[in-house]
DNA sequence: GGAAAATAGGACCGGACGGTCCTAATGTCA
DNA sequence: TGACATTAGGACCGTCCGGTCCTATTTTCC
């Protein structure tokens, strides 16, 4: 893959994140990307919904990389694990201030319903996030009350994260994103054999390790 | 309000819901509606924004009036009367085979970021029915526990609703949303000083009613 | 009957946009 | 040196779209 291509994908994908698939013209990206016309676009990407296509994709492979991973770490207890990746959510949004949200959820709102394409990789996306959940879930497995539906509950947080993060972008407010984090968090406490074992923040899990 | 004028709202109401804001062109609402040109048209909107405004508007003055109206309905226990609302954005869903989702949801997804005026109005929009639940918690006052945030727990019913009904949209499953409204009434519940206390189905209100 | 509103129909404009085509210079590597 | 990918630059096309303008006819209501 040449630098080129990842310059027009990078750049592609922020112009995308900012203002929608559609809203983001093909000359935008030759613009912002430095290109020097259409040939040269159409040198890379046979056409734009390709470049839509791939720009989804990477962006749910560094999604997989960088914040499905926190969820993996064998380093920490699956609790925290979970509780990290909340923080890690709310803390985008607080960065971009309040803006953009989701990159998936934005794709989500404005094509599910009018391109087969995307609505289908869409799902695949939301799929694979919730088996990530679902695996760290089963994990917890004996930490969690008899007959929860494993499945059902990862795809709740993943709904009240992506709805967390739409209202967050039309409040433009972080603190409905904060509200929401801990909220979640405060329902899978729920489901934990110790009902009142609540997940602990960043701050406390540093403070519990440094005390070790 | 002309006859005609409510048709081209209502047209233009289907098809924002349909294809979104961006994808229905005024030749599409004119075809639809039955119009005879452009200019009719014109006669009736000053612009295609001003239509989506008032598409918008009157979307939310609908679900005021048959939606969150059921939050207020004095004949009903509070806490009936917010599992039935839950109820019936579930069953929204499944008369429309798990596609369009929600038109405030949508219209956000597509335009918070990018037009200002749309975001301001959808803003509004979250606030009323954020103070519409906010309004029934506190009817509930003295059957919640100690510490309760209100306003934060009403925007987390709004985020788990909208998120669930943007990944209804993209799975085109409704049992996705039926579980997060299930989900949802459990955190509700445990809320309550009864903690145990689950909100009931439709069903078993009824039940309930027919036994007295 | 007369004014005003509603209906009808169509030509037209300017801009945006996705995409094609063509030519030519420059770099890269075997 | 020759083959090939990359970069460069621009002309052009067809389509869609929001919006304007103009001219009539029909309906409604005072």
């Amino acid at each position: 893959m040449s630098k080129r291509r990842l310059a027009i994908l990078d750049t592609a994908a922020r112009l995308i994140s900012q203002q929608g698939f559609t809203h983001t013209s093909v000359d935008d990206v030759i613009r912002e990307a430095g290109l020097s016309g259409k040939s040269h676009f159409y040198h890379y990407f046979p056409s734009k919904e390709a470049l839509g296509f791939e720009v989804l994709d990477r962006q749910f492979g560094r999604f997989t990389d960088r914040g499905l991973a926190i969820l993996r770490e064998p380093m920490i207890e699956p609790l925290d694990r979970l509780s990290l990746f909340i923080d890690t959510l709310v803390a985008l949004q607080r960065e971009r201030d309040a803006r953009n949200g989701s990159p998936f959820g934005n794709l989500a709102g404005e094509l599910a319903d009018s391109h087969e394409g995307f609505r289908q990789r869409l799902d695949v996306v939301f799929e694979r996030w919730a088996q990530q959940l679902q695996s760290l879930l089963w994990e917890l497995h004996d930490q969690l009350r008899e007959g929860v539906d494993t499945a059902r509950l990862a795809r709740f947080i993943i709904a009240a994260l992506e709805g967390g993060m739409l209202m967050t972008r039309v409040t433009r407010d972080v603190a409905v994103m904060e509200g929401i984090g801990a909220d979640l968090k405060r329902f899978v406490a729920t489901h934990l054999r110790d009902g009142k074992l609540l997940l602990r923040t960043v701050a406390e899990r540093e403070l519990a390790q440094s005390a070790t």
